[in-house]
DNA sequence: GTCTATACAAAGATAGAC
DNA sequence: GTCTATCTTTGTATAGAC
């Protein structure tokens, strides 16, 4: 009981970390600074340095983690392989409905994409790996789906993929914007229907 | 013959509107400066600031001369009510299209939308009645196509406009950063094959 | 690991001459 | 309508004390 701390008091970089990627999420990485991040945690910019030396090396380091967490909840939807594909989609569209319910947040991703060009290098590299490995993810789900009889599909597997998280990129940009926030239920919803088809 | 010029010889304003709108689409609202313009137009940024006094009022200029631009575009596809709604369809996939063949450039609002919360609420309000108006339209063409048997959908008019809206946009995020380009015509098959669907 | 102090560049913007 | 000159603020970053 005493080896698991039931919070484990998140060290100085973790907290920059959690809030440089709040703030990318709603502003973009472009316009937040090391002062807005100073100002949140009550410490002065020179002791943000020390722990990221530059804003390019936290931004790296956020979209790494971001990646990382977001890689292994996927590993861990595919890995339980008595579940129908069905139930393995619904609890991949889990993130995208729970961003959904925040006014102002979108993908780490998505929110990156708009700006690419302005990115360093290592952050453009880290989210085209992110963009990349979801539609591997979800190519194969669709696949075992389609194989199994559990899915009914117009397009080829690749395609759908393609299309599906388009769209789900597409409506947290497009739910931030309108503050409507059943554009994203709204679409994961013909998601389904469209797959559930007959 | 003398009243056509054969290329209007852009005056200033346009020549800055056109520029700004580029580094918004490529880098974002908020990492690209004054600087950036007159370097590329040879002119000094007090230059600008007489044409647009502020950075927010440009940006909303630009977006209000888009907005406007792509309104048209609409209103122009659905005008002739002689043709197939699958073919206004087709029509209105074109500038996406059009967009995934250049490298780096997305939908001027797609590339706004991960950075709302950093834009000036002129510029925010415009780009959200940007997207309304999409789905306006889209909903009303996909309704068009229902009624007269053209399109099969498994799921509301409405959410299925905002699926296929939500896919564009997120297609061209996605391409721009991964750098493939038949993502979008990848989606958009993908879409054409779902609403063809017997 | 955090602070004060500071350097340095870039940004948005204005005044006033031409 | 464009220029030079200048101002102010902010941003990223470093040096060095505690």
């Amino acid at each position: 009981m005493s080896t698991r701390k039931p919070k484990p008091a998140a060290d100085t970089s973790e907290q920059i970390l959690d809030l440089a990627e709040n703030l990318i999420q709603t502003m973009g990485y472009s316009a937040f600074s090391y002062q807005d991040i100073s100002s949140a945690l009550g410490i002065t910019k020179p002791s943000i340095h020390y722990h990221f030396p530059s804003k390019a090396e936290l931004g790296t380091a956020v979209i790494e983690r971001y990646a990382g967490r977001f890689g292994e909840a996927l590993a861990a939807i595919e890995q339980d392989q008595s579940k129908s594909s069905v139930a393995m989609l619904e609890r991949y569209f889990e993130p995208f409905l729970q961003f959904s319910k925040t006014p102002n947040k979108v993908c780490l991703c998505g929110a990156l994409a708009g700006e690419m060009m302005a990115l360093p290098p290592p952050m453009h590299d880290r989210a085209d790996r992110f963009f990349k490995d979801h539609h591997a993810w979800l190519t194969a789900i669709l696949k075992r789906g389609a194989d199994r009889g559990e899915f009914r599909m117009s397009a080829p597997v690749a395609k759908t993929a393609r299309m599906i998280f388009s769209a789900l990129q597409g409506a947290l940009l497009v739910k931030r914007t309108t503050g409507d926030a059943s554009e994203v239920r709204d679409v994961v919803a013909a998601i389904k229907a469209q797959l559930a088809a007959a």
